[in-house]
DNA sequence: CCAAAAGTGTTGCTGATACACCCATGC
DNA sequence: GCATGGGTGTATCAGCAACACTTTTGG
């Protein structure tokens, strides 16, 4: 049964590290500094190192790059990637994983992530080339699987820093999605939503209005029922609502 | 940054075959006739070979399992599993693939699969040492995985041999959710969704009733709207309609 | 007092459920 | 012709998009 299989493969990890900063989702990449692809922009990885699982060097190579408590934030795995020739020294399989987490400062320097910086996706060209290896499939499949997700699972929540108002959870989706959303209808569907949200008490007042209640996530992990894109109220607005609504 | 990975890692993969016979979901194991777990009911499987992907090794371990065309079953990746001590030989990685197809021919004697038989998944105990490895988690994750990709994609149509009615597909959302639907409801929605099922012209009379149309699968792959499992028309009637309406 | 954001109420529309009813075939 | 499954029509109902309106803060 054993008589030509592959020995000695080679197995990595790769993690698509999203956040939101200034409005944008950004993607955590670093500059290469071994051959190959020396000097290009790459997605953070590693090694798999004995007796540990894949889910464990994910959190580790997370760390060393983010330096920040893995635990904090989302992951999960999306896939893994094993094309004969996706990386020139051998073969190498890679399992990506995605991760979501809230503005997450800019890695320490000094550390093996001095490199790592955050870019904003939409910036980056999905192409062949862009970055090593077969990053630009997995960057792709990654930001597939998370708008994906927005809709089906409570995994929005993740990139909130707790306690969050109903219109910080809504910034999110309308990040993700490139749309924006009725604030009024959205926050019935998540307040409504079972074990979504729970209410910390506290208020916010931050800006001017009137302060916003602050929540914490609840325990629910899948929503039901779904939270679905249906580019109504897209930005490019095609419903000709010829007076403008704001102030003028 | 290679200094301490670990080397030498077995790849494998393992495949998920489902299938339904008899009104029921069923799915493939294998005798296992080596150590370990020898004797023991596993799930297909094997080691990747050299200069072949994970889905091209999934594919080859389909057709040496059933003896079939596998370009007629649906393939996709689930995951990987990589607990260090899943596999008492040592350090192997192993790939799980959910396959799909139309009921299958038990697979011919004298292959290398001559211990492989169709299993009702309802027979299965889902539970630490029914199946060898860590193979009860992948067979849960598959099904639960088949299951919710039926409600948001087309896949359910890899279950019915072409050309295939809309009852027939109905039967198979029956089997897989343990749900009876409304026959002529659900006609209208997988009708009317979006390139999902393709008039084939020709109709079928094989029982008694009105021929009905056949079909071929759409090119469609995501379903728009999703075809929820609301659980409303369950087979456990809960609802109280207290007057029989069938001609009683 | 005004602007701005949070939050509630209401209306009208869309789409789905439940089920009555007609159609076409085997026996 | 009658039982059986295929297929269409339709009344009712639930849920959501749109948006008017009230509340509560900062300036």
């Amino acid at each position: 049964m054993s008589r030509e299989h592959q020995r000695g493969v080679d197995v990595t990890v790769d993690l698509v590290i999203l956040t939101i900063r200034d409005g944008e989702l950004n993607v955590l990449l670093v500059e290469r500094g071994n051959e190959p692809y020396r000097g290009r922009q790459a997605l953070p990885g590693g090694y798999l190192r004995p007796g540990e699982t894949l889910e464990h060097a994910a959190r580790r190579e997370l760390e060393e790059e983010t330096g920040l408590d893995a635990e904090r934030l989302h992951l999960e795995q999306l896939r893994a990637y094993s094309e004969p020739d996706r990386d020139p020294r051998g073969r190498v399989i890679t399992v990506a994983f995605l991760a979501l987490g809230p503005d997450l400062p800019i890695p320490k320097a000094g550390t093996d992530a001095s490199d790592a910086i955050w870019v904003p996706v939409s910036s980056i060209v999905t192409e062949p080339g862009s970055l090593a290896f077969d990053h630009p499939t997995i960057l792709r499949d990654a930001l597939e699987q998370a708008r994906s997700q927005l809709e089906y699972t409570t995994v929005a929540t993740a990139f909130c820093p707790e306690p969050f108002t109903v219109s910080d959870l809504r910034k999110v989706y309308e990040t993700v999605w490139g749309l924006t959303l009725d604030p009024s209808n959205f926050r019935r569907k998540v307040t409504r939503a079972d074990r979504f949200l729970e209410a910390t008490g506290e208020r916010r007042s931050a800006e001017p209005g009137r302060p916003a209640t602050l929540y914490r996530r609840g325990p629910a992990r899948l929503l039901h029922p779904p939270l679905l894109r249906e580019g109504r109220t897209a930005r490019t607005q095609t419903t000709p609502s010829p007076s403008a609504k704001k102030s003028d």
